[in-house]
DNA sequence: GATGTTACGTTATAATATAACAATATAGCA
DNA sequence: TGCTATATTGTTATATTATAACGTAACATC
């Protein structure tokens, strides 16, 4: 069991990662194919980046990537790749760290809710409906139109309270 | 029945501000003095340049008044004062918007959820304690500690879905 | 008043993000 | 096929937000 409902647990030091990325990957090239959007070389390559740990990645340290594989690239190349990838739910951002992190749910355009590890630096994405109701009465009572929602957790992680030096 | 359990609510246009800002500022320098804290004179224009408003306000904008009105200030001016005033609790940082905000409930260092108008930019601070019990309860699930929350929702404000033009 | 501490001034730079326009690739169609 | 409109990427410059580093002034305590 250390694969199934991932998307509900904080990303583990011993889960099979790969299997993350490929359907992270076979997910969105799926949904483009099916929305006839096109999911470019270079797209692809930043999904894929940034699906390299669950840790949110800035966008330069992307760039630096790029760069570093030879492929010609300026800030607007990978804003560019990152606003595709946002607009069509493919990736999060993380507000708070100005980084960027897979969706565990392409697609949907969903709201999310993130807890994030200041000691290991990984992401772990939640859907919360009782958050998200809970925020939708408050809403209610105010009179208020909700159009986007931010909720991030900073602190630590199960795994690194138990080790010191992660 | 206008300025009575204000914090609770939208400000509307008609609420009498002048009130909000004497009390954030009687209430800051009580806090400071109470506190052994220095209330600097620079610290308290900038609390007071906030508090302007109900509109989180630019690092950049701060600075711009402040050498307006023949200071001498640079970017570490206005960063060091709004350290002060973050770390006393007397205002608060919407990460959504890169932008600061005086605090309903000085002194406290609460958590506290924003709903924010894209309309006109006025930001509504509630201390809703259902949304820090679940996510308190997400975070136990997880074996997680929470150090810091952010909650910024964004949207449309009662006022300004009557008024097409604020 | 000497001394240690806190706050502020000043200059430079880091980190994140976008504007504007040119070149290229792709898709749809004559 | 070749033509044309559109989407994507390349390129240069710049905007926006924030911090590093170091010096000076104010303040407090003795
Ligand atoms: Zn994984
Ligand atoms: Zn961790
Ligand atoms: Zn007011
Ligand atoms: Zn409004």
């Amino acid at each position: 069991m250390n694969s199934s409902k991932r998307s509900e647990q904080f990303p583990t030091a011993d889960h099979d990662h790969q299997t993350c990325v490929t359907h992270a990957l076979q997910e969105a090239e799926d949904f483009c194919l099916q929305q006839g959007l096109r999911l470019t070389e270079l797209r692809h390559r930043v999904l894929e980046l940034i699906w390299a740990n669950h840790q949110p990645v800035g966008a330069y340290d992307l760039l630096e990537q790029l760069t570093h594989e030879g492929r010609k690239a300026a800030p607007p190349t990978i804003y560019r790749s990152l606003d595709f990838l946002l607009e069509n739910g493919l990736i999060h951002r993380i507000t708070s760290l100005n980084a960027y992190v897979g969706c565990n749910h392409p697609g949907l355009n969903h709201a999310a809710q993130f807890f994030i590890c200041e000691a290991c630096g990984q992401a772990a994405e939640l859907d919360d409906a009782k958050i998200e109701s809970v925020i939708a009465r408050d809403a209610k009572r105010l009179g208020f139109t909700v159009e986007k929602r931010t909720v991030e957790v900073a602190g630590i992680c199960a795994h690194c309270k138990q080790r010191p030096n992660p």
